[in-house]
DNA sequence: ATGTCC
């Protein structure tokens, strides 16, 4: 059967304007290549016209096809020209690259208000450290890859000098009930059951029922890069009734880990999702929002709270594991998260709060804010700060990136601070040495205004993922 | 952060 290169054939292999069909007919009644071979050029040509600018017989279609293309409606959404300003804490220890992130961030229609923590660095769309409001839209790189990264503590009955006389059995323990590792998980009989599995939210989406069974196997594990489970020694200076703490020392459990392969899949694909509803200028497409009232919206904002709950659910398996193995009695516990979008009232409007990196701080809400394996952390309160937008830093924030940290710091270094400070560290590579963070107490004094300490927590053993292995 | 683009 003869193909005939018609206007029917022509919408059929995907030209769908008049003019160009026209002069497509037109052009082709003067040449002398057969249909079926035609065909298959015209289908190039509808594809890539640009590289047909310079053909002898198609570069005047190829021209209308491309005219045609830019005089097409740009649907970009434009940014708003003159932005709010927004409160920035320690700018001395920010980078220019995040307070740039932050601004663009003002410019969305949507903003209402950001802050930028003293931790800030430069992220993908808003800077990690980044806080920003929205009017009923959720920007899913506002949030981060990993949703529901969190801090989890536990104050424990088991007295400091009892774990001073037995580190081995604490050091043998922290290994068998953690693991981590890049897409590492549990198998087999190891699995832990969860309720969160039950969770019908898991039901909900294509998506989300094709991740429930990585997320079983990876429930109770912490992952890679700066996540971490370790022992240390937490002091309160004073008594705190809200615990019941008395003033001392407490040997504490301190985690930090998210959602792992279940958040990273949510927030790419609902990012991309994003960006191909909202197409924003260049410097602001990974700023990308979801519209709540959209069904797309409210898709990521319940996948959002799955793997907020699942990031939740890790963090208590871990410390639940943790406990029972040594024996431990639970006196106090705190946890928060530190990536993730909460709705809240801000100066009297329902807002979304988006705090990428950054510790929630309502005023009496208890947070941690973890220093490096050999600084300490700090157990908070928030002040509720309205200009901060209720929040605080979520760590020191690093001073080195991974690649200056593992080029500058050598592993006799990172020994010898590690040494330094009588701490025990199980895996991590010098991209993650004490060295290649800033200043925890410099950070702490640029938020006096946003938190309280209740308490600092020393750390003594430490564990974190291997260097390059995976066999954690 | 993440089996690092379905």
């Amino acid at each position: 059967m003869e193909k005939k290169v018609n206007g029917e054939a022509l919408k059929a292999i995907g030209f769908t304007e008049g003019k160009i069909i026209g002069m497509i007919l037109t052009q082709a009644a003067s040449v002398t290549t057969d249909a079926a071979t035609l065909l298959g050029l015209l289908t190039k040509l509808n594809e890539y016209p640009e590289s047909f600018l310079d053909d002898p017989e198609w570069k005047s279609v190829a021209q209308a096809m491309v005219e045609a293309a830019n005089a097409a409606v740009d649907t970009t959404i434009p940014l708003v020209g003159n932005p709010d300003a927004f409160a920035v804490y320690g700018p001395e220890f920010i980078e220019a690259g995040a307070t740039t992130q932050m601004t663009t961030a003002m410019k969305l229609p949507i903003t209402i208000a950001g802050a930028l923590m003293p931790d800030a660095h430069q992220g993908y769309g808003l800077p990690i450290g980044g806080v920003l409001a929205t009017r009923n839209a959720v920007i899913p790189y506002g949030v981060g890859v990993d949703i529901g990264c969190r801090m989890a503590l536990s104050i424990t009955d088991i007295p400091v000098e009892f774990f001073r006389a037995n580190e081995a059995r604490f050091k043998r323990e922290l290994i068998a009930q953690t693991k981590f590792g890049a897409g590492n998980g549990f198998k087999g009989r190891e699995k832990i059951d969860h309720a969160v599995l039950e969770n019908e939210t898991f039901q909900i989406t294509g998506l989300l029922r094709g991740l429930k069974e990585r997320a079983a196997a990876q429930l109770g594990t912490s992952g890679g890069g700066n996540h971490f489970a370790e022992w240390g020694v937490i002091d309160f200076a004073e008594s705190d009734a809200e615990l019941g703490i008395e003033k001392g020392q407490y040997l504490a459990f301190l985690t930090h880990s998210g959602s792992r392969g279940l958040g990273a899949t949510i927030a790419g694909h609902y990012t991309r999702l994003a960006k191909s509803i909202c197409p924003l200028p260049p410097e602001a497409a990974n700023l990308a929002w979801l519209d709540l009232d959209s069904e797309a919206g409210q898709e990521y904002w319940l996948a959002m709270n799955l793997a907020g709950d699942y990031a939740s659910a890790c963090h208590a398996v871990i410390h639940r594991k943790m406990l029972q193995s040594v024996g431990a009695g639970l006196l106090g516990k705190v946890e928060n998260h530190h990536n993730f979008a909460w709705k809240e009232i801000l100066n009297g409007e329902e807002v979304i709060v988006h705090r990428k990196g950054a510790t929630p701080a309502g005023k009496g809400v208890m947070g941690i804010i973890p220093g490096s394996m050999t600084a300490p952390g700090f157990l908070v309160r928030g002040k509720g700060e309205a200009a901060a937008i209720n929040s605080a830093s979520h760590g020191a924030g690093r001073q080195m990136s991974r690649t200056q940290a593992v080029k500058k710091i050598t592993r006799e270094a990172m020994r010898a601070e590690l040494k330094a400070n009588e701490v025990t560290l199980i895996g991590a590579g010098t991209d993650e040495a004490p060295m290649a963070y800033k200043d925890i107490r410099q950070v702490m004094s640029a938020q006096t205004d946003l938190v309280d300490t209740i308490a600092m927590f020393t750390p003594k053993m430490v564990r974190m993922a291997g260097d390059g292995s995976r066999e954690d």
